[in-house]
RNA sequence: GUGAUUGUAGCUCAGUUGGUUAGAGCGCCUGAUUGUGGUUCAGGAGGUCGUGGGUUCGAGCCCCAUCAUUCACCCCA
């Protein structure tokens, strides 16, 4: 049969995988830094945890595991009395924020709270895959769970300038608050259309003023709602000119005027500890989909030029009572998502990347036969003890085939030790990439390969 | 779920209005060099042209179906 992988996923080849992990390793280091704890949950959920999370669209994009037993069988002979849960019961995470709340529940008596979590695992979405769009990729998500304070955005979003710092990716954070769409949609007198006035607003920047208000009529939005609204689609300008145009529209509600209250809070906490930091930008079109945000909502894109990226590498959010479904109400939590394939695609783009030339194994032996190899081998365990990666060719094949591997493989030294060296003990090493070679002892070898 | 796109060697791709035996570059293997890779030279292997059907004297090329791919919409990391 023709080998092959399901839509969406892809394999991870030796060179692609030290790049992940350059990335993988900046974001965790950051993470632990700020005093973050890492755990990792199943890949699988029950649907009951997964469903209702991720709004309607969402629900249709989960995976369903088929439940194992003789459902199957079943199903061919009475299909009219099935139900869901004889044919699925659980389903492959979605993302790590619903299960992480999950978890709190479940451990809550041996959480230590305010809870700082980190945890990298990959998730999985039955998408159409597409550029920057896979079925299974992976999230690094850091959250916050058990304190309300606003410190925590702070915390995340320099969490979020220093891992792009270290990874050299040029970005711009946009934050909104859900509060401040509440407010909208309360000033309007349409708080029960919430969901789709964001979801419009949010592709304002793509679709343009016109399109914006064709979508919120469609919605159902009454005329008169869609004039009030059109100041906001011209918002323009800096935060603080935004924030008292806001101000004037908001007026009135009071849980808008809570959310520009806490985006100003944000702003001026971050201005004081570093006045050279560059502050978001506050952006009342972002919306992000997912139901359960309640405060302040965080999306990262990339501004560098060489890169034909668009959709976020990055987001986040407050979410005030997602443990609540699951039974621990008032329990508020913010957290943010690095998106690591959007990362190393966006990395890739612009040639991002340190340089990982040398290779993995620092010394190669190659082998001449038996005795050699055994001697060689002895050898091979001294420098390992001492942490030096070292491999013996584990075949007597030609020179120019062991040679070749070693190039192959950018191995920057090669031993060769035949009968006169061993009987000498002596090691004869090449340097690959000078192609100088010298006899040297045991000793020395370490010394050159430290 | 909707709309497009592309499918030819391990990889990237050429292939004329339908016309003999389907090509190139890179990679791979062998030798020049039996203890020396990366350079050079000589040679070699490798293809059910995604799959199934149809039109035709004749199909890689045209038609239909199907699968896969990539991209856009929806939505999202």
């Amino acid at each position: 049969m023709k080998p092959g992988i399901p839509k969406g996923t892809r394999d991870f080849s030796p060179a692609e995988m030290i790049r992940r992990n350059h990335v993988f390793d900046v974001i965790k280091v950051v993470f632990r830094k700020f005093g973050f704890e890492e755990i990792e949950t199943p890949s699988m959920e029950n649907l009951s945890t997964l469903e209702g999370k991720y709004g309607e669209e969402g629900d249709k994009l989960l995976f369903r595991i088929l439940n194992s037993g003789p459902v199957i069988d079943q199903i061919r002979e009475k299909q009219d009395s099935i139900r869901q849960s004889d044919i699925t019961e659980k389903g492959l995470r979605y993302d790590l924020t619903v299960p992480f709340a999950r978890y709190v529940v479940m451990h809550q008596n041996e959480i230590t709270f305010p809870f700082r979590r980190y945890q990298i695992q990959p998730v999985w979405r039955a998408d159409r895959p597409q550029k920057g769009r896979y079925r299974e990729f992976y999230q690094c998500d850091a959250d916050v769970i058990g304190s309300t304070s606003l410190f925590n955005e702070v915390e995340l979003i320099r969490i979020i300038d220093e891992v792009f710092r270290t990874l050299i990716i040029g970005i711009t954070i946009k934050l909104n608050n859900r509060k401040i769409l509440a407010g909208i949609a309360e000033v309007i007198e349409a708080p029960d259309k919430l969901i789709d006035i964001t979801v419009a607003l949010d592709k304002l920047d793509k679709i343009g003023q016109d399109k914006v208000n064709e979508e919120l009529i469609s919605k159902g939005i009454s005329q008169k709602a869609i004039d009030k609204i059109q100041p906001l689609l011209l918002l323009h300008g800096s935060n603080a000119e935004k924030l008292e145009a806001l101000k004037k529209f908001l007026q009135g509600s009071q849980i808008g005027m809570k959310g520009i209250e806490e985006m100003e809070l944000i702003f001026n906490i971050l201005k004081k500890i570093d006045p050279d930091f560059k502050l978001p930008e506050l952006d009342i079109s972002l919306a992000r989909g997912l139901n359960y945000y309640t405060g302040a909502i965080i999306e990262v894109k990339t501004h560098d030029k060489r890169s034909s990226f668009t959709s976020s590498i990055c987001g986040g959010g407050r979410y005030d009572d997602l443990t609540g479904i699951f039974g621990l109400p008032n329990v508020s939590g913010v957290g943010i998502s690095f998106g690591a394939d959007r990362i190393c695609d966006v990395l890739d783009e612009v040639n991002g990347y340190p340089d990982f030339s040398g290779g993995t194994t620092r010394i190669l032996f190659v082998n001449f036969g038996m005795d050699e190899a055994m001697h060689c081998l002895r050898i091979v365990n001294q420098l390992r003890d001492d942490g030096i990666a070292a491999e013996l060719y584990p075949d007597a094949a030609k020179m120019k085939k062991q040679m070749s591997y070693a190039d192959a493989k950018k191995i920057p030294y090669v031993a060769l030790i035949g009968m006169d060296e061993m009987t000498r003990g002596e090691i004869a090493i090449k340097n690959m990439k000078s192609g100088e070679q010298s006899i040297v002892s045991l000793n020395e070898l370490l010394h050159i390969l430290k």
